[in-house]
RNA sequence: UAAACAGGUCACCUUAUCGCGCUCGCAUUUUAUGUGGGUGAGGAAAGUCCGGACACCAUAGUGCAGCAUAGCGGGUAACCCCCGUCUAUUCCCCCAUGUGGGGAAGAAGGACAAGUGCAACAGAAAGGAAGUACAGGUAAUGCUGUAGUGAAAUCAGGUAAACUCUAUGCGGUGAAACGCCAUGUAUAUCAGCGUCUGAGAGCGGCACGUUCAAGCUGAAGGGUAGGCGGUUAGAACUUUUGGGUAACCACAGGUCCAGAUAAAUGAUAAGGGGGGUCUCUUUGAGGCUUUACAGAAUCCGGCUUACGACCUGCUUUUAGA
């Protein structure tokens, strides 16, 4: 009973400010030397971060300003991959060792349905075990 | 009845679950987590087109250049804004048909006085070049009159969303302004003394004017990234009364109404509104569909543009019956 309550507050689905990626160093860092995993019209980009120490990982969403001009269709997409993620990152927050920052990017043309964005999300999220869980085996 | 136009109101709502920013309280493992309460986008937040507040650059100087504005009167912190009013002009109506009366719309509405330029068609000619017919006149000649063209024809007139002139106003940069803290590195800053040349640099362009510099002494800084302030109580909103044709103003009472910074104000589901359309059995019920434009970023006052629904229009306009 205790080790139920106990789980359930590490998979507590809040989004805290300092979850999110802010600094405009990391973020340059994240664009220039990050991996990238896609399932269209969803993008990853993440880096590993020795520096974080509070936070397993921090997350930011984008919207290119060339593709949506009207800054209303930004907000709703940046809120929807925001919401999406704040739903499903209790799946990794579990099972990865180290810090992480996260990109996220909205690469299609059209306004997206929630239903879809959260399908690619829960794909992404999984590749990203996968992948990260190569990559320490490698090691 | 429909559309346009003008004015006004609102900007879908409720519940559940999961969340976000700010703020107040409580608890704790004491500056982070949990928990409870409060609060959280617009009429245009948009375009950044005008006008300010505020900050720094010299208390922002002088002349020229440049830019803006343009009837008259008022409002305002100010304006290229708003209100009132007059006129050119356009449209409509009335009859007693007059250069009549009434109504609506209504301007980038100063000046052709000086200089420069421009002018469709017609015309010989619309300003440095000439001339048709008839008549008159002369030594001779477009020298003069009339006809003819045209809105205007030879000491003329039109045109200034043509240069120009007149009057008035305007310094520059914008919250990434600006002030402070602190990280860290090794020569810019500040204060005092000093003083040659005005070469050079700064002060929006040019000229004037003005400040600076080499050196010495002292203090502690600059770029870059981070944090705090600026930063939301205000030319605020609202109610009554009074003044004013109105824009608006005055007094009194009440209210506190976002402060984010890769940028919160949300996501999902269900139900209910509103609009459109179809079906049925008129009252009504049901199905389908739709529910705009759009997201604060220092803050105000305007303008412009985008856009959904509803209401009003007595004496607006158009179309149909």
């Amino acid at each position: 009973m205790v080790f139920i309550v106990y789980f359930s507050r590490i998979m507590s689905s809040k989004f805290p400010k300092k979850e999110k990626l802010k600094s405009e160093i990391l973020i340059r860092r994240v664009f220039e030397d990050g991996k990238s995993i896609t399932s269209y019209p969803l993008k990853l980009i993440y880096l590993p971060i020795d520096e974080l120490s509070e936070v397993k990982i921090q997350c930011g969403v984008t919207a290119p300003k060339r593709i949506f001009k009207s800054a209303v269709k930004r907000n709703r997409i940046k809120r929807l991959l925001r919401e999406s993620y704040r739903l499903n990152k209790e799946k990794i927050f579990n099972n990865i060792e180290g810090s992480f920052a996260f990109l996220f990017l909205y690469l299609g043309n059209e306004m997206p349905e929630y239903e879809d964005v959260e399908k690619h999300m829960k794909v992404i999220l999984k590749k990203f075990l996968i992948k990260v869980s190569n990559e320490d085996s490698i090691k």
